[in-house]
DNA sequence: TCAAAAGTGTTTTATCTACACCCATGA
DNA sequence: TCATGGGTGTAGATAAAACACTTTTGA
C-alpha cells in the first residue's frame, strides 16, 4: 500500500476487500482453501484468500474474480454467497480495511493454481484449523468460524448440499456431505426418504452406478429448488 | 463530500457507511423509520437512516451510534444485527460507497428526535413502502426487502420477537408480533403451547394484567435463550 | 453363497392441527 | 348473566425415529 493510499485512509475512507472461505470435500473431509501470505503483515501466516474490490465491479463480481484467480474455478456449479462484513479498526495493522466475507462451496475444486497470489494456496482440513484458536492471519479465524456455522445452517434449509457432489451423484454421497459437515451420522433410510420427498431437491437421472460391492445405486442430479421443504434439521434423526 | 474525498475515492478507496432498517410495531402495524433527505442526491426522497463509519469505531459501534442519533434509543432492550453489505458501483451517484446494512428491532421506539440528521425522521408502515417498488433513495428498497425477509426468518428460529414487546407482556401480545410480521393469523392455543414449551423463550413473572374485558392475562418477560427450540415455522399452524 | 451396499416397509412414538370447552373478569 | 378474551384438553391426522427386512451386485 503506497503512501497516497495511507493518507487517504487517514481522511476517513476505507480499503474494501473481499475474503473467501472456499469449502470443498475431499476424502470425506471438509477442506478450506488457505494461502500462505508472502508479504507483511502476517507474512508466512495462513489466511483466507481475498483481495481488493476494484473500482468498477460489484462486491459479488469482486468475489467471483478473486475466486477465479485463487482456484481457477469459473463459478459454474458453485455456490457463492456473501455472509458478513468485518471492519474492526484494528483488524488490519495497516489501517482501516473493511472486508466483505463470502463463502464458496463446490465439488472437486482443483488442488492449486499458478495464479500470482495463489502460488501457495492449499487445501486444509477445517477441523485442523479449528483446533488452534489463532492459526490464521487478521481476524480470519473468526471469519472462518462464521462461515462454517453459516454452511451448517444452510444445509438445513436450502439445497446447497448438492453443490458438494459431482453430478450425477448417489444419495449416499449426498448423505455423506451432511455427515461430514455436521460431524454426525445420519440414518441412511430416513435420509433417503427426506431427500427424495423434498420437492425439487434431487431428481433421478434414471441411471445407476455400480460400486465395488453391493447393489448399484440410483443416480441423481440437483433439482431446481433452492429451499428445502421440509427442512433437514441437524437435531433430528 | 469535499473534493479531497472524491479524489481519494478515485484512487480505489471507498466511503463506508452503515444503513439502518429500524423496525417497531405501532398500532398492530410494522413500521420502519425513514428520513427525508435534505441534500442531493435524492433530495426530498425518503431513505433509511445511516451515515459514515468513523475512523476509530467498529461497524457495530457505528451502527449503534447512528441509531442513537436517529432515534435517541440507547440500545438497551433492542436487537441490532448486521445483515448484509451493498456495494454496487452505481448505487450512489457520487462514487463508490459501500454500505453495511443493519436491522434494529425494538419496542416503543420514540416518534422522532431532535438530532441533526433526524429532523425529518418518521415512522412509515412497511406495507406502504412495499407497494411502490421504488419509493426509497439509492438501493434502499432492496435493502429494506432483505431486512424484512431476515426479520421474518429470525422469528422462526430465534427469540427476537420478544424485543418488540414492552415488558412485561402477555402471550397474546407476543403472538400479535408474529401475526403482524408474518402477515397471517396464528391459532392462539397452539401458539401458547409452543411459546411456553420452548426452553428459555418466555418466563412467567407470576403477575397478571387485567384488560378491558375478559380474563386477566398472565405476564411474561423474555427468557435467556436466543435460539428457539423447537422453531416456530411460518408454514405451520 | 456370502458380504456389502441400496432401497423398502413397519412399528412405535411424538408432534401438530383444529377445535371444543372451561375460566375469570367488566359491564 | 352475558360478552370477551385467557387458558386447557383432546381426537384425529401426520410425521419422525429406529430398525427389521428385501434387493442386487461382486467376489
Amino acid at each position: 500500500m503506497d503512501e497516497r493510499l495511507a493518507r487517504s485512509i487517514d481522511v476517513g475512507l476505507s480499503l474494501v476487500t473481499v475474503d473467501l472461505a472456499i469449502f470443498t470435500i475431499r476424502n470425506e473431509t471438509l477442506m478450506v482453501l488457505l494461502i500462505e501470505r508472502g508479504v507483511e503483515p502476517f507474512r508466512g501466516c495462513s489466511a483466507l484468500p481475498g483481495g481488493r474490490v476494484r473500482k468498477q465491479e460489484t462486491l459479488d463480481q469482486g468475489a467471483r474474480r478473486e475466486l477465479l484467480e485463487e482456484t481457477g474455478v469459473d463459478g459454474t456449479r458453485l455456490h457463492l454467497e456473501q455472509f458478513g462484513a468485518f471492519g474492526d479498526p484494528e483488524r488490519d495493522p495497516r489501517g482501516r480495511v473493511v472486508t466483505i466475507a463470502y463463502l464458496a462451496l463446490g465439488a472437486d475444486l482443483p488442488e492449486a493454481v499458478g495464479g500470482t497470489d495463489a502460488a501457495h494456496a492449499h487445501w486444509v482440513p477445517v477441523e485442523e484449523i479449528l483446533k488452534t484458536p489463532t492459526s490464521l492471519a487478521f481476524d480470519h479465524d473468526r471469519i472462518l468460524d462464521d462461515a462454517l456455522e453459516r454452511v451448517r445452517e444452510k444445509l438445513e434449509y436450502t439445497t446447497v448440499a448438492t453443490v458438494f457432489c459431482p453430478e450425477p451423484f448417489t444419495l449416499s454421497e449426498l448423505r455423506k456431505v451432511y455427515e461430514v459437515i455436521w460431524g454426525r451420522e445420519l440414518d441412511p433410510s430416513n435420509f433417503r426418504r427426506k431427500a427424495t420427498k423434498a420437492e425439487g431437491f434431487v431428481e433421478p437421472t434414471g441411471q445407476q452406478r455400480t460400486q465395488q460391492a453391493g447393489r448399484p445405486a440410483a443416480l441423481y442430479r440437483k433439482g431446481q429448488a433452492s429451499f428445502l421443504t421440509p427442512p433437514l434439521l441437524r437435531s433430528a434423526s
